[in-house]
DNA sequence: TTTGGCACTCTAGTTATTAGAGTGCCAATG
DNA sequence: CATTGGCACTCTAATAACTAGAGTGCCAAA
């Protein structure tokens, strides 16, 4: 059921309350009361009225009083129908654009394009930014190149996707030669170059199977270490993100008693959870946001998540936002997060992916 | 001037009340008064004699009392005192022993190494651990590849010290044909296999440097894009490091209202100084320790820092280290750095390093 | 040199009190 | 019938007053 249209008994007046008393408790961070609401809203009403007003969004669930006699703040439902229905966006700044296109479009290597989107989402919001590794559901393989580091243990250098370089060492079961090394790589890049990196590794798994006799020499031994050097080779990218801006989270009085905080420190550290939550944003385009409760996990419990996908040659391949604390000015850090997102799929476009 | 000839004015019984009143106070963290000294301490003497001795410590400069009627706690001093001249280490159990090598053995990348050492270190002591990346003064030469991305974006791969794997991008002003890239490495490889990084370079400079006519059009093109290649390859290791279990730190009571929390993360996030500080342990072998205010730097304050240097080859290559509270418990911290140092030397002898 | 005695100090916790902000409800109003 | 002023009521946060207890420093006696 939307949202939207389960609060639609709201009038006009009431969800112009809603929006002033939800803009002045993001600014301000105190429980608004009747009084204020009233000098704000510009509608010439009594504090009287306006209470009788607040008392039905309160039956509503849109907003609560901390107490009997304190003003009233909003709940996860009440952001939710804000953000859905009422918030007005503020366009970015020129210059804002700017400084994003300088920071991204200069970079080389894809971590620090990461990093960069990162830190820039960050320090604009003064809160955390995050951002996944990008994940291809298809890697393409190019070139693969061995190096022998002492007796059983090699050097497996893969380059993918005509840009990305791994490094990962491999202990076979048996020693290589030099030469046996060069002519298996030789091989490799013969038969695989271009091909996807699963099909290759299902048809080593195929070749292994058969029966000696039928391939000759080198193919044999190009399949014994392909195997070990492909392996986990494809989805090792996927489940982790560059976290940035961690420390501004310190500086909001939203967590009483250090406990909730060190919470998400933990599910900052612990990675999965939130790795899973991010996904969940991987299908789909353009801004997302998670307000407390609604994203199921505890360590979120207060916190707000704005993210956005984004693409590479018109896919999906990751996902970006930004962590703060419920009240956060979503109406400036939407458009952020949204323009992140497409700055950040334009730089990597064609750049290399250094290994994690 | 020695500490501890500066207090050997200090007699036998003084120095055994200080002793017990610094590990009451690191259990405890609460000031520690003249009753329960005299009952802790063993020495069947009143309150009011260790009130007597109290004030000549106090008089020293020891000990503190936060205000007049609380007990007294140690100063920098005191804790430094303490540490040169009455701790007793406690010995590792057998067990715990196992555990670091156990988890350090086993492992083959040197960036995991760092990684699990530093995080062996926190969980061990619940404070923050701290390893920076080893940094040999001579980096050795093995091999270079070239691999062509796109006009005038070249991935160069360089492997050094028999183990070691950098990736970089390089924009030369003109553009390579693949054959050219290959002629090179090849020239490279032949030439300076087993030199060393500095003496490469201001090898390639000469050769720059030369009229063109006196060398063949190889070296030409080889000592062009070899110049692009090797620049900046030698020292970036050395300004970072490894730091786990911050979020320990957060359990601690010491940081009254945040401040000093925050300024120590940003410390964590700057580096430079951190690393400053690192670096001076790196001449010498053995423990080290800094006691707030002793190191020098603001945000360490209230923190104590205990570290070691570790060795690749008898070389001193990196430092690591815990960083707590001034309360910590030095006794069981000590053992735990100096083990890790030279465990973490063991696994890195032989292992390769994984670019950043 | 050590010790008990004693007056003194400071903290931390408890209680009482108060000002102020804000509410809900009701009866009056246009 | 929506709006409003009036009013009693509630709850917080801040302040002050008080107390118990831990600990001290000092002195005079052992």
């Amino acid at each position: 059921m939307n949202q939207t249209f389960k609060f639609s008994g709201l009038n006009e007046r009431a969800q112009h309350l809603l929006k002033v008393l939800v803009e002045r408790y993001i600014s301000d961070g105190q429980p608004v009361g009747s009084r204020a609401l009233s000098r704000e809203a510009g509608l010439s009403l009594s504090p009287a009225t306006i209470r009788n007003v607040m008392a039905d969004l309160e039956e509503l669930g849109l907003i609560t009083a901390p107490h009997t006699s304190a003003g009233r703040m909003p709940t996860a439902s009440g952001y939710r129908f804000f953000i859905d229905s009422l918030l007005t966006v503020k366009p970015l700044q020129q210059e804002v654009i700017r400084q994003f296109q300088l920071g991204l479009e200069p970079l080389d290597d894809a971590g620090e394009i990461l990093q960069t989107a990162s830190r820039l989402l960050s320090d604009m919001t003064h809160m955390a930014g995050l951002v996944t590794l990008p994940h291809r559901e298809s890697v393409t393989f190019r070139m693969i190149e061995f190096l022998s580091l002492s007796d059983q243990r090699i050097l497996v250098i893969l380059v993918t996707n005509e840009q990305e370089v791994q490094n990962r060492i491999i202990h076979p079961s048996r020693s290589f030669s030099a030469s046996e090394l060069t002519s298996a790589a030789n091989y490799l890049n013969a038969v695989y170059a271009g091909k996807d990196l699963v099909t290759i590794r299902e048809s080593l798994m195929l070749e292994l199977q058969q029966t000696r006799e039928q391939m000759n020499d080198e193919a044999i031994k190009s399949a014994e270490i392909a195997d070990l050097a492909f392996q986990g080779s494809g989805q090792r990218q996927k489940k982790d993100f560059v976290l940035t801006g961690e420390i501004n989270l310190l500086d909001f009085d939203e967590w009483a008693s250090m406990e909730r905080l060190r919470n998400l420190f933990l599910a900052f550290r612990q990675k999965e959870d939130l790795v899973h939550l991010l996904d969940r944003c991987l299908e789909s385009s353009g801004v997302k946001i998670f307000i407390g409760e609604e994203s199921g996990y505890l360590a979120l419990e207060q916190c707000s998540l704005v993210t956005s996908s984004y693409a590479i040659d018109d896919h999906n391949v990751g996902v970006l936002g930004v962590i703060g604390p419920t009240r956060m000015k979503y109406g400036r850090i939407i458009p952020l997060v949204d323009l992140t997102a497409k700055l950040l799929g334009a730089a990597l476009n064609h750049k290399s992916l250094s290994p994690s």
